[in-house]
DNA sequence: TGTTTTACGAACTAGATAGTTAATTAATGT
DNA sequence: ACATTAATTAACTATCTAGTTCGTAAAACA
């Protein structure tokens, strides 16, 4: 059994060709949409040809999903680091929002495969087992926080687990999403350095603002 | 001069002809996307043929442009009966996040077209001047009623319009953009009725509880 | 009525694009 | 060393797609 050399450079190595094949159909499927990408700029694009991606995905469709499958395990990986248990209810459900707020910021291409999944219904994320299921880990979090802050009173507000995780993502997602028509109809870049602290602070605020009431309700 | 039936049937009428491609052009658009909008399938869902989409908008981005514009002029006409003018500053700020609710509720293709100009950096927004400057009377409007209510006292978080706005139209926008993943991933489609009227309420009292402050903070 | 202009339809084309064929070379196992 | 398998390349093809050509007929106009 001869080991192949993990660090040095070899001419063919399956493992280096399909992660790159990846990386470069992320960003193209990212930048141009599913039926915008080009196969052959795709191939362009790497050391290696257009052969390879039929070689190792079969079509552009399995070569898509297959990015989707990556992106979003490298996301769920950085959620499974996600300790807020230690806290409490208040300061757990801002530091979760904040968090969201910060993996957005990290992880745009992410942000676009998404928003361009749902121009096509979604229909590839339903195609992919690996992906069913993904949602759960952050409900279970979420509905151990809201339990935990109704019984300590600090939240008064009658939503679940599901309500508050669109709020959260709702605004972390539109800022990277809808950065380019926002700013082209507002004049402001939301994902700007000189806007993103705020923001982030402002998405902690709203969240913990809804749960716990104000004083203007009746 | 004789005047032309404005009602009756006619075998040509070049205002019917163009508003029908705009319609069956906006659909395909708001599904497809711009790359996977297909010009021949638009032309066969309407009684005229594919040349008519040549002869009076010459190319496919130009029709894109098109129906973008009159989308965009068909969501002013609804923003321009908005009058919360008359009402307290809490409530005039939870009745434009429930009308802006409302508004995205009812135009869903506005809204996928909105996604699909982000995903190519609005660069045909961008290209549109009768796109320029559309922002301005929703800003004017909720910076008219942070002053006010600043003034009374009911708020006390500084924002400016233009948070604010964008507060409003994520969640807003959200629920109906990403319903599909979101379904996909929570097992929950965000914009079926049973949903529809909680979630209309919570962007309300999310604004206002944001805007007026809670008792959680030190 | 005759002429011009506007609106329209069927068939066609050039180029782009996803996907293939078949030969070749490097690594692996014996 | 040699056979086998895995990885890779270059050139090719069928099809799809935006855009055109050219001819025609209904309105508008004089």
């Amino acid at each position: 059994m001869t080991s192949t050399p993990a660090t040095a450079e070899r001419r063919r190595d399956a493992d280096r060709t399909r992660a790159e094949i990846l990386d470069v159909a992320q960003r193209e499927f990212a930048r141009y949409g599913y039926a915008g990408a080009r196969v052959d700029e795709i191939a362009a694009r790497m050391r290696t040809t257009k052969r390879m991606i039929y070689y190792y995905f079969g079509s552009k469709e399995r070569l898509y999903i297959a990015v989707l499958e990556k992106a979003y395990a490298e996301v769920r990986a950085v959620e499974r680091t996600v300790d807020v248990e230690h806290l409490a209810p208040v300061e757990a459900i801002r530091t979760l929002a904040e968090l969201t707020f910060d993996h957005h910021d990290a992880h745009r291409d992410f942000i676009k495969l998404v928003a361009i999944e749902n121009i096509h219904q979604a229909e590839h994320i339903r195609k992919s087992e690996a992906l069913a299921g993904l949602g759960a880990p952050v409900l279970d979090l979420i509905t151990r926080i809201l339990e935990t802050g109704r019984a300590s009173g600090d939240f008064v507000t009658e939503a679940d687990a599901i309500d508050v995780h669109m709020m959260i993502s709702a605004f972390c997602f539109f800022r990277v999403a809808n950065q380019h028509t926002f700013g082209a109809l507002f004049g402001r870049d939301m994902t700007a350095p000189e806007h993103r602290d705020r923001l982030r602070q402002m998405v902690g605020e709203m969240t913990v603002g809804y749960l716990c009431g104000s004083g203007a309700r009746p």
